[in-house]
DNA sequence: TAGATTGTTAATCGATTAACAATC
DNA sequence: TAGATTGTTAATCGATTAACAATC
């Protein structure tokens, strides 16, 4: 069934039903079920099959879902069949980690330039990128058609940096800073900040309260 | 109204109400409604006051909340009111970012231990802490009563680590890994992986306008 | 007193799960 | 055919929002 709206709770599903797919798909496994996907992801299977329904019908009665062709439809479905270019606002620690990660690579996703707002910084290699001066954020990414914006820079610089990415034409941001970002409503903005996941834990801590909760990850996120 | 079982939901915005309110009290400001906590932090003003009032009554009608008083109460449901200590395991980029993040400190919670398996790692120093073998990892969690792990080791060491801080007696992990971790139901795991955050961002992006780029990337880039 | 704002109940909205006919 | 498993509808569960009496 197409066309209803789909909610953000499916959309932040897809990316983890296709990392799960992708390790079936290095191990050579063919097609696995919605029974098995929710085994392994900890979801409820009929939850995976309503997801997956929501964009098409993927599937095959008594069969269960060709791996190679589902991980196909997912990518399309969130726009990874093309390179999205990613900018990198703040070479800090925090952004020079991210920078390494190369999981983007995997997913189509590529960070194509790093900015810094401190002087001494601008001209320095971080992965072999050079750090560029904010000054020239907004050519840099209208010239490389950079279409998602991270921001790793401390909570007092975030909402100005934000508001030069949406000015420059930023489709999307993730935020590392520990503030919730005013932006219009059609960029996205995804809360990465972990202090707040991390002081959450603590409240689970039993100090003798007692909460029997399964041990479900929880993916944590503020967004609007 | 206590004495409800507080879902996850709840849990996780008490630090961002927090984190809020810390930044009030910086500006000396006494006291503040559930109206202005919603307009600044996205949220509904009702659902403010219903989450505040599972833990107690803690505002007062026609005047709002006293700001050091509701910080106060956050903190100690919280678990806040006494030092938390962490361990970090993976002294990566990742880690190493993390562990200067001395945000934590803010809040009681300190990372107190940084391990690695990389042989070459152990000993030496991160943020001033002295990198130690995995083989002192169960008797230092329970010397320094460390109850919270950082997972940010490579995927495929992930689970195993995860498997000795159990063993070791942690209370919770927060998981950089991006897999779904095995863990007794009394051991809490929030999922801090960003890339998922990362790559359903790409979801929202409108292909409106599709300029089909060529991504030329005018710095230097990666190879692979 | 008049205005503001809480705590809480009731209404609404949305997301998850169960169940099962269709069908490979 | 028999067994497996999807897609989908209906039932359930849970979370958000509206509304308002209580009261500072």
């Amino acid at each position: 069934m197409k066309s209803d709206k789909i909610s953000e709770a499916v959309v932040r599903r897809l990316p983890i039903y296709l990392r799960y797919l992708s390790g079936l798909q290095r191990r050579e496994v063919a097609t696995v079920s919605s029974q098995e996907l929710g085994q392994k992801l900890d979801l409820n299977p009929a939850q995976i099959r309503k997801d997956l329904a929501y964009f098409g019908d993927f599937g095959r009665k008594g069969i269960g879902y060709d791996v190679a062709y589902l991980i196909e439809k997912i990518r399309h479905i969130l726009n990874l069949d093309q390179q999205i270019n990613v900018v990198l606002i703040g070479a800090g620690n925090l952004g020079q980690a991210l920078s390494n990660y190369n999981m983007y690579l995997k997913e189509n996703l590529k960070i194509v330039a790093v900015f810094d707002a401190y002087g001494p910084k601008v001209g320095t290699l971080i992965n072999s990128l050079k750090v560029q001066p904010m000054e020239e954020l907004s050519t840099t990414i209208q010239q490389h058609n950079i279409r998602i914006g991270i921001i790793t820079v401390p909570e007092h610089e975030a909402q100005q940096v934000a508001d030069k990415l949406v000015e420059a034409g930023i489709g999307a941001i993730l935020n590392f800073a520990p503030i919730i970002l005013r932006t219009p409503a059609n960029v996205r903005v995804h809360a990465a900040d972990f202090t707040t996941d991390m002081i959450s834990l603590a409240y689970y801590l039993d100090n003798g309260k007692e909460d029997l909760d399964d041990a479900k990850q929880s993916n944590t996120e503020v967004d609007h």
